[in-house]
DNA sequence: CCTATCATGTAATCCGTTACATGATTAT
DNA sequence: ATAATCATGTAACGGATTACATGATAGG
């Protein structure tokens, strides 16, 4: 228990538990696979290791199987639960980083041939066409779940900084620096 | 010499480097500071570990000042300078991930009382007209810097995107969900 | 029944962060 | 001259990724 500090992560794996009552780390995944991993991806180790963490911090509890394959299956505790809700209560989200490879390619841009800052904006193009279209199949097929309302937002986010990513670089392509 | 694999972090580097000719980690750090530490921020301490991980790799090489502070001064080695290009000349730029925890937030809204995710709206549209007042001022000031245009269009970039978030929490926030 | 693939998990490594530490410089 | 702050660097820790490994299930 306790000492363990709390990283965005912590509160992926708490928030993903609260939601489904009680969870193995593998049906976490494919949790995340269908949703939150457009945007905020890891390897499933990482679930194993997270949900340890929890519980040596009291905030998850572990239900081992008896037999076949002895799953862990976990759930929140009551600390869990008032760690959860304090954070979702706290405004505050500050950290966001975003680390973008082709923002780096562009700053550095001045150092190679314009050309290839060029062939950068039409791939960056071609990314986001791609993704943009998935999300927006995803988005039809989820609008009208009420459960799904806040993940329904959250693609709608995800959607909107795609489509300014875009229209970032299209314009890029058009105008290409020399 | 070899087998140290290249992260985003050490592209980071090694184009600095490149574009000054020469730097101390710590030049390095303010021109992290006064650029793309806006986007992409990480502790100075890194700069330190990994200019000495690219000399491991045969990428950088070190010239440590005789007396005084004893500083060790880095430029980039003719293999460095292929990984550069190499990197720079391909336009993959796949990977790249948003750690927002607003997102995270918003995703798991469910969980809470509505109310809290209105808060975290405002709080979002706070912080974001914040650095976009920021980035509009620097953007001024740059503007007509010949040598500063990819830095420059990364800073577009940056104001794009923050636009559109703030766009999707100034909706939320007139259409709070409940 | 055999093989391929999916399900589930662990171990080792490395990157990134936090914390600390000391040498220079400026201000008072 | 002393304190305060800036400049510069290192050490230790922990979280995240990569790689590996084994048990189940389904298809042929």
């Amino acid at each position: 228990m306790s000492s363990v500090n709390l990283t965005p992560t912590s509160y992926l794996v708490l928030g993903l538990v609260a939601g489904l009552g009680s969870a193995t780390p593998y049906e976490m995944k494919q949790m995340v696979a269908a949703s939150l991993g457009y945007f905020w991806s890891f390897p499933h180790s990482q679930l194993y290791a997270e949900s340890d963490r929890l519980v040596e911090a009291g905030l998850l509890e572990v239900d081992q199987e008896e037999g076949g394959r002895r799953r862990k299956r976990y759930s929140v505790t009551a600390d869990g639960k008032r760690a959860l809700e304090a954070w979702l209560s706290d405004p505050a989200a500050e950290g966001a980083e975003t680390r973008d490879p082709g923002l780096l390619k562009l700053f550095f841009g001045g150092l190679t041939d314009p050309a290839h800052v060029e062939a950068l904006a039409l791939a960056q193009i071609e990314h986001h066409r791609q993704h943009l279209a998935l999300y927006e199949a995803i988005e039809a097929a989820i609008k009208d779940s009420p459960d799904l309302r806040f993940p329904y937002l959250t693609l709608r986010l995800g959607i909107t900084t795609t489509r300014a990513n875009l229209e970032f670089w299209e314009e890029l392509a058009a105008n290409p620096p020399r």
